[in-house]
DNA sequence: GCGAGATCGTTGCAAATGCAACTAATTACC
DNA sequence: GGTAATTAGTTGCATTTGCAACGATCTCGC
C-alpha cells in the first residue's frame, strides 16, 4: 500500500514549496530573490566560505551558485576573492551592505517561522527540527554509501 | 538572534532538496523525471483530476504542469480529455501504462522513505508527518488571509 | 622537480520554470 | 437572453537551472 498523504517526501516537498513561495514574495520588497537570501543567511552564519562549501550549505548547485554570486557581487551584496592558500577556490563573504540587508530581513524571516509554527509549543518545535536534522543525516549517509560510481562492491565500513 | 541551524525553512529546504536529488536519480532508471513521478503519485491517489487541482496536489505551477502533462501524454503515461460538464477544464488520468509504471515505482519510493526514516520508530515517524501537515496548514492559512490584493478590508467568512 | 590525475570554479548549451498575455468557456447581473 | 466579469488551461518570452566541458591550480608518486 502506498498512501500519498503519509508519504514523507511528498509532505516535505509540499511544505518546502509553500514556504519558499510565500517568503519569496516578502523578499521582493527587499529587492532580493529567495536563493539570494539563502546565500546571505548562510554567509552570515559562517562569515566566509568557498563556493563549494557554500553550495553544500545552501543546497544550491555549484554552477547555479556561481552565477548567482556573480549577480550578487554586481549588486554589491557580496565580495569574492581568490583564496591565497589555494588559488583554485574563491572566498565569498557578505559586503557591509549585504550584512545590513541581511539584518533587516532576519526579523521577517523569524516572524515567518513563527507563523509556520503558530500552534507549536517550544518542545514540539524543537522536536520537529531535530527530526528534520536526523532525516537529513540519514539521506546524506545514503549518498556517501553509494558514490554513484560502480566501485564499492563489498559494503565497506565507510562510516561517514 | 538568528540561528540558521534551527531555522525551519532552512531545515525543510535542505531535506527537500536532498530527497529530491537522490530519488530523482533512482527514477532515471524508469525513464521518468521527479516531477513526472509526483504527477503519477497524485493521479494514482485521486484517480482523475483537473489540471488546476493537480497543480495544488503536486505543488507544481499550472503552466509548468500543463507542459509536463503534454510530455507525459506524448509518452503515453496519462490521458487528457476536456470535461463534459465544464469544457474549460481538462480531466487528467493515468493510462494503463502509467498505472503499471506507478506500481513499479512505489516499492522504490517506500524503500526510500524507510531509509530517510531509518532510525525512527513508528510513533516518531507519525509525529513528524503530522507536524509537517500542521505546518503546511499554517502557511496555507496565511496565504488565504492575504490574497495579495488590496481588497479584503472586512475579514469575510471565506472558508476555503 | 615533473607529469598524471584530482579538485575548484566558470561557462556553453539545452531544458525547465514562472509570469503575463491570450483563447475558450462559464457564470453573474441586469 | 445578452453582455461583463471570472475561471481553466495553454503559450510566448525571458530567466533560471543543471549537466558536461573547460581552464586553472593543486596533489601525489616517482
Amino acid at each position: 500500500m502506498f498512501d500519498l498523504a503519509s508519504y514523507l517526501p511528498y509532505l516535505v516537498n509540499r511544505v518546502g514549496v509553500r514556504l519558499a513561495n510565500a517568503f519569496g514574495k516578502e523578499l521582493a520588497a527587499f529587492g532580493v530573490t529567495l536563493p539570494m537570501w539563502r546565500v546571505m543567511a548562510a554567509l552570515r552564519d559562517r562569515r566566509s566560505s568557498s563556493v563549494g562549501r557554500l553550495s553544500e550549505a545552501t543546497s544550491i548547485e555549484v554552477s547555479t551558485l556561481s552565477r548567482l554570486l556573480a549577480a550578487m557581487d554586481r549588486r554589491g551584496l557580496v565580495r569574492r576573492q581568490r583564496a591565497s592558500a589555494d588559488a583554485r577556490s574563491v572566498i565569498v563573504e557578505l559586503s557591509e551592505a549585504g550584512k545590513h540587508l541581511t539584518q533587516r530581513i532576519i526579523p521577517k524571516a523569524l516572524r515567518y517561522q513563527e507563523i509556520a509554527l503558530r500552534d507549536f509549543d517550544g518542545a514540539d518545535a524543537t522536536a520537529l527540527k531535530a527530526m528534520l536534522v536526523r532525516v537529513h543525516e540519514n539521506i546524506a549517509a545514503l549518498e556517501e554509501e553509494a558514490p554513484e560510481g560502480v566501485e564499492r562492491a563489498r559494503a565497506g565500513a565507510s562510516g561517514r
